[in-house]
DNA sequence: GTCGCAATGTTATAAAGTAACACACATGTC
DNA sequence: GACATGTGTGTTACTTTATAACATTGCGAC
């Protein structure tokens, strides 16, 4: 995350879509889950659930339960507004909800950042690969581990 | 898996491969890292190290610690005898060690089976969405999760 | 043989995720 | 307004997955 990225405004921006696109499915994004939400994109990089059960806990004071955190980040991946990492059992906020989300991630094993991409080429490489093979795609997942661009110019 | 695979011989063959290319890399595929290498070919499909762990006790007799098998599966990802599969917490036999390995799985939500690809398409794809972005490839994964052939023709 | 190092064993603990059940609270119905 | 209903949340306990720290074994070089 550059210095250059506003980002208050980023987050205040994601909760608005979020709002927005719950409404607009009759989903209930609940103060609970809201501040999950919050959270997640509170450091714009995957955060662990028990991460983010301890910023509930700590900056809210009620110590809450995995459970909690698991069921609001269960809602908020299936309305599609947290992406779950795999390889790094982490969340991170979607970019682009309502949009198709492919769910292709450039993880950086230097700065921690998870850049999220939706390119056409990789996705219909693979929908063109399984089809090949007789295989029906349901949730393709890509996570390309390596080194963002800035990561690359300041090695270690 | 097909009853016409001919599993046996498929665990045998990967055996042996393992002994050449440990051999010709100066590794050693000591006697433990080769039953948890057998272990990991049994089923033909992702399993988990805890499943690992129980065969090797029971099958064994000998109750062996998680850490054994952790170690043991560490040194076979490390030579490209064994992929990780990160979305199921589980191992699976690599088809083709010694080739590169691309990491490209198809698995299947009906039998738990997960075929491993190198689509070069989706290789070059990804490459080529991580360059344009300045991101440098080290270890590409992708993992897609739908319904094999089989598993579609018989539903449910 | 014995030195040195890699592999394995042992014990304990951390991290990640789930099950089962009780309670709270909004909403619609009467 | 009481009440039924269903969804969301709280609580407790537990399972699964993975790692840390340190002791011991055993192989190969010399």
């Amino acid at each position: 995350m550059s210095a250059l990225h506003d980002h208050t405004h980023c987050i205040a921006d994601a909760l608005t879509r979020a709002d927005a696109l719950c409404t607009e499915r009759g989903a209930r994004l609940t103060a609970l889950r809201r501040r999950v939400l919050e959270l997640v994109w509170s450091s714009h990089r995957p955060r662990g659930a028990y991460a983010i059960l301890e910023d509930l806990s700590q900056q809210d004071g009620k110590a809450a339960a995995p459970l909690t955190v698991y069921r609001a980040l269960e809602f908020l991946v299936e309305q599609g507004l947290v992406h779950r990492i795999e390889s790094l059992n982490a969340y991170v906020g979607c970019a682009a909800p309502g949009a198709a989300h492919s769910g292709q991630f450039l993880v950086c094993d230097g700065c921690g950042d998870a850049a999220e991409i939706d390119d056409p080429g990789v996705g219909s490489a693979i929908v063109a690969a399984a089809a090949e093979r007789g295989f029906h795609v349901q949730r393709p997942t890509v996570e390309v581990r390596g080194l963002c661009k800035s990561c690359q110019e300041k090695p270690r």
